[in-house]
DNA sequence: CTGAAAGCGCTAACAA
DNA sequence: TTGTTAGCGCTTTCAG
């Protein structure tokens, strides 16, 4: 690693002055191509490499956007294995039956989608993206090291407590995603749970002529309370009897304890609606483990529109949320929000869509 | 957005000089409690947020590591929809049949699970991680750019130009994941693909007395060799007959199209050992579109360990690479030759595992 | 079209 | 223990 050249180094080999040097990176048609020519060679000879805090601190910006991802932890091919004895050892490698790879349930899979849809439009507009979510618990620091890093924020549901967000929301623009609007000062994106809910139940109701319905989600999340408030629309305006309360899925209860306290409630409803796909998946491997077919004796259906509930079989129905579009969405706010430098958040909702695949009794293909 | 304090601010707030506003920060046990309180508490008042382009002036370093990452493309709820006519409308939430979600196909899923190791690893170190992957091309100016953001970048495999990463290397460690050596100061994390292969193609033989296989893969791509040279190390000691060439899956090939030539070819052989699990994914729908019975009239296996894998009817039997210790391993080099200093490149082979399930013929569970 | 020069906000000697 | 001060490398007026 020789020590970087900076622009005096590449200034001093182009025979020019460390401002031409900086027009040519900035703004080439200001400079004669010939001298222009002269600097990029400069440039490339000594392996020139601008740096970007110089930059940042010179005009005030850095030219970066953050997002603020959940801590999350994974164990490396640890949790979740089916593995069982494994077989002779072949050259070195291990073998191992059945089993594999990252347990999604410990794990929001839909992140993933939002967040490519984040780099994508940070990309097209010429944005870095620092990836920020705190070992631990979300200290001030953390959040602050970051937020001193970028031009502005996007932040997903719950990862950073309130009184840091209210600090933060007056030095940089803030973007909340699928969060319910909760702080004067901040932009969000959000998307319409409860009329995705509604319609879905709906569908459910009137197209499979089910009545007997039950709704399982986490009761203290604001995106599952919506959607349940979408759920018991449907139910009323069918002039179905309306619960009051979804089935709990204590984060601790896996789905095959949670069909397992179902099954000696007695007879299981046409349709166990759950509040997101994840939750849907597990449900539906417990209900396997129970012997339970499903869609025949129980219909399940989730709601995000991850991939793995297209993958999975039966195909899960559901509600798609636009992920990719909220990360694009969330991104196009924060650039709005720092080249106006305006004053006031900015907020939109995008629409959801129901998918009708297998899980909910629909026909296959 | 009020004006962003500095530590003028602070410092003038508290009655300090700004050096002591930054050894509060930076070397608190160097500032007397009481003093480092005030400070604490004008800086609290004042939402002042430390600039990191100003730190990384004054210290030479940024305090953050790059991932340069794939140019993909991905069509929200575009491709590869299964959809068709919608049925009615309901509560302006638009409702549509199968389909669903990002197809996963045109985009090298297992990056996500090595760029969640890199995430974890990096804050875990006190790291920001840039996440950069330009658009379109993979012009000098991008990489230069992120290059110019980080004090260490992590790089995907085929991401990069050659000759780009030649000029960088000696300005920045730069660690390439999966990807077979090729500069002298690179450093690199890989796996052993080979072995791997021929691991899992020794069971198929000896386990399920299978003899008639066929390897299908890209054949410029280095992993792909690597794996097709395990495969045909299986076959050559099996006393089988070696294969010079895999079953190309040109790019634009659909497993669909792919399974009907083979049809059209003859019989099918026992069975289809795909170089990566999106191949084999693809060939298994193929397989299924054309009525054909996975595993009992073809085995198919596939190499990666992805979560659709794992997810899949029948469940993909693989070989996993550990992909967020990639990340994570690649990190630690990193981190390594930052604080090192280090001249020579570093290298790490990581151990893969073979995971036996359904799609070979094992037996469920 | 090009150069000179004044910062941008922070860190880290070095002094006091 | 705290203050003074000299940069870090780049951008950007303002002159020339």
């Amino acid at each position: 690693m020789g020590k970087r050249p900076t622009v005096y180094d590449v200034a001093e080999r182009a025979g020019v002055s460390i401002a031409t040097v900086s027009f040519t990176f900035r703004q080439p048609e200001r400079v004669k191509p010939s001298t222009r020519h002269s600097v990029l060679v400069a440039a490339g000879a000594l392996g020139y490499v601008p740096s970007a805090s110089a930059r940042g601190l010179a005009k005030g910006q850095t030219g970066a956007l953050g997002l603020f991802s959940f801590d999350y932890l994974r164990a490396e091919d640890a949790a979740g294995l089916t593995t069982s004895a494994a077989p002779a050892d072949r050259a070195g490698v291990e073998v191992v039956r059945g089993g594999g790879g990252t347990d999604f349930r410990h794990f929001p899979l839909y992140v993933d989608e939002v967040q490519r849809g984040v780099e994508l439009e940070c990309w097209q507009r010429g944005y870095a993206l620092l990836i920020g979510g705190g070992n631990q618990i979300t200290s001030e620091a953390v959040v602050t090291d970051i937020a001193g890093r970028v031009d502005g924020l996007a932040i997903f549901p719950h990862t950073v407590p309130n009184d840091i967000l209210d600090r933060l929301v007056h030095r940089i623009p803030i973007v909340a995603m699928s969060e319910p609007p909760h702080h004067d000062n901040l932009s969000h994106v959000t998307v319409d749970n409860a009329a995705g809910m509604r319609a879905l139940t709906d569908h459910l109701i009137a197209d499979h002529g089910m009545s007997d319905l039950l709704f399982v989600g986490r009761t203290p999340f604001s995106e599952d309370e919506a959607r349940f408030r979408g759920f018991q629309d449907a139910l009323r305006s069918a002039g179905l009897r309306v619960p009051r309360k979804p089935l709990s899925s204590g984060s601790e209860r896996t789905g095959h304890e949670l069909v397992a306290d179902l099954l000696s409630r007695g007879p299981l409803p046409h349709a166990l609606v759950c509040a997101t796909d994840e939750l849907a998946l597990d449900i539906m491997d417990g209900l396997v483990e129970h012997g339970v077919a499903v869609p025949h004796q129980v219909a399940v259906t989730g709601f995000d529109g991850i991939a793995a509930g297209h993958i999975a079989r039966p195909a899960l129905t559901t509600v798609r949320q636009p992920m990719e579009l909220m990360g694009r969405a969330a991104v196009e706010i924060l650039v709005e929000l720092i080249t106006h430098q305006a004053e006031h958040p900015v907020s939109r909702q995008l629409p959801v869509k129901v998918l009708l695949r297998e899980s909910c009794g629909c026909p296959t293909g």
